[in-house]
DNA sequence: CAGCATCCAGCTTGATACTG
DNA sequence: CAGTATCAAGCTGGATGCTG
């Protein structure tokens, strides 16, 4: 066990020491985990509104660009080429010309998504009641 | 609308209209929506971590800094703070000496943390086959 | 213990220009 | 259209020192 979190004394599992670094491994709040790059590549600043945008089927390019709001070329570019290389995004070049590139989900990037999705989801529907929060957060805060 | 995302043509609801700014808005890939800074405090380098590590329950800040791998103090204070501010921690502050400050999930902040977790899960259940995808990417690309 | 204030290195990002 | 290359700037985040 890496440290970090995962149950504090309970260990579910006492053979988990026979499996050094086969079976389960790759616990997020450790920070060596690569599984940390990879939330990092889809909850980031564009991963997690790249998937969600191609979660609504196929795109290119500059279509993308036109719909998450605010990127740029170059980090939209290096955005996908990320999520393709965790074979979350697959990219599908025809060599004609002008070249057209079509990107979409693989299976693993719409089991992603769909978790994704429900985040934003919910994170949208809560927006009135943080909204609340803050306000009074700044109340309190603000008077003192 | 804000533009950007959300369904390209069929619109499930035509009386959306009938509502300009109150039922739904919040629609995180437009790039001035409060929904997307949200997201980002819940999905950003040190908050899901530390929503992940009080999903198990309350925690102290020094447990906290222990359990998330890697967070500094200024950090993890930033973020709890960010955090208590949108609602999703409550902050519970002895006035003993020393002092004693018990961080926990609102309800809010456990329906959030349900939908991280499951994101969490499934990323660290794909890792194998996002090992394997990098693996035949960099395959491809060191080759040529 | 639980933080805040400050300083500063460096990574991330966005413009801009260029290529196939 | 679909990118790559380069560069300056700004924000992120870590280290340090101090407070109550």
């Amino acid at each position: 066990m890496t440290g970090s979190i995962s149950s504090p004394g309970g260990d579910s599992s006492a053979d988990a020491d026979l499996f050094p670094t086969e079976a389960l491994a790759y616990d997020v709040f450790a920070r060596a985990c690569p599984s940390r790059g990879v939330l990092e590549h889809v909850t980031g600043r564009w991963g997690g509104l790249t998937i969600g945008a191609l979660a609504e089927g196929s795109l290119r390019f500059n279509e993308l660009r036109r719909r998450v709001d605010g990127v740029s070329e170059k980090m939209l570019s290096q955005t996908l080429q990320a999520l393709e290389r965790d074979g979350l995004v697959h990219r599908e070049a025809q060599p004609t010309n002008p070249p057209r590139v079509d990107y979409d989900l693989t299976p693993l990037g719409r089991a992603v998504a769909g978790r994704l999705l429900a985040l934003i989801t919910c994170v949208e529907g809560a927006m009135e009641q943080v909204l609340d929060a803050r306000a009074r957060y700044d109340a309190e805060r603000g008077a003192r």
